[in-house]
DNA sequence: ATAAAGTCCTGATAGC
DNA sequence: TGCTATCAGGACTTTA
């Protein structure tokens, strides 16, 4: 899951609670994440001290003096921190719970503030790559990404030139994160929901109205989804997080054969594949 | 057993 | 025919 509002809701978490801290140790347990992770990673990070956190699409940015740490959860990275006095574990982000199971934790980075930063990757499709630079635009997996949804370039205009020449689904443009960044299966359901249009529906076949829809669509759900990430970050050190929680807030996805969640519709919620993902619209109001 | 939130790579296809 | 852009599908992995 970690698409863009899980992703940012662990940067805040992080930058409140490691900005500033200095790393000093880390213990590798298994370096086969999605790529292997160099024996010289741990050495170049001790004494190296966050400066900033930040986040570009999905990935998250850590930045030291002169270097870069890019990291990406795949579909089942988490970060935790782990407070050194009593093994007291912290969620970053609401989209797991804390039962998680201690094999899969991958990497731990000892802080001079009691606290360790702890890698928890069960599919171990996320990484960690270390950059001797501070300069983003050197980065090959973030220069090639499209707009950020917020982004004020992203409008009518950006929209109508990327897609002139292409025909894929409406779908997997917005799953393409070099159209735009951050979107991944559940929200871009979503989106589409809210926007009343088919996940089959051609890209270059949209009205000019489902256009503006659609891009207000995608902020306003991502926005939402922050909020509500923000604010059940209040339940923080309740150590028994519970899961589902954010599900809840799904309009389609995952809800096939229930009714439309528009009140006002007699529509069911339909389950297809869309280049091997699963996807989900009302069979009455997305047309 | 089938499916799962992400991305990369490859081979196929379309169009010039 | 050849080049390029685009696209679909498979691969990666572990768990329930």
């Amino acid at each position: 899951m970690p698409e863009l509002p899980e992703v940012e809701i662990v940067k805040r978490s992080l930058f409140k609670m490691i900005n500033k801290a200095k790393i000093i140790d880390v213990k590798i347990y298994n370096r086969n994440l999605r790529y292997k992770i160099p024996l010289t990673f741990r050495q170049s990070l001790i004494d190296e001290k966050f400066l900033k956190i930040s986040r570009r699409s999905k990935y998250l940015i850590f930045y030291f003096r002169k270097k870069i740490l890019l990291v990406h959860l795949g579909m089942s990275g988490k970060l935790l921190i782990m407070r050194e006095s009593d093994n007291k574990i912290f969620k970053t982000s609401f989209y797991y719970d804390l039962n998680l199971i201690h094999k899969h934790n991958h990497i731990y980075f000892k802080l001079n503030n009691n606290l360790v930063l702890v890698y928890n990757d069960v599919r171990r499709f996320g990484f960690f790559k270390l950059y001797n630079t501070t300069k983003t635009d050197k980065i090959k997996f973030l220069k090639k990404l499209g707009l950020e949804p917020f982004s004020k370039k992203f409008n009518v205009k950006y929209f109508k030139e990327f897609t002139q020449k292409r025909k894929k689904n409406i779908k997997n443009l917005l799953m393409d994160q070099s159209f735009i960044s951050g979107l991944g299966n559940i929200y871009v359901n979503e989106v589409l929901f809210m926007a009343r249009i088919r996940p089959i529906r051609s890209c270059n076949d949209l009205s000019q109205h489902e256009i503006k829809k659609l891009i207000s669509s995608t902020k306003k759900i991502l926005k939402f989804s922050i909020s509500k990430g923000g604010s059940s970050l209040k339940d923080f050190k309740n150590a028994l997080g519970k899961s589902g929680v954010f599900q809840q807030f799904f309009y389609v996805y995952g809800r096939q054969n229930k009714n439309c969640s528009r009140i006002s519709c007699k529509g069911k919620i339909k389950k297809i594949l869309i280049a091997n993902r699963s996807s989900f619209y009302c069979n009455k109001c997305q047309s």
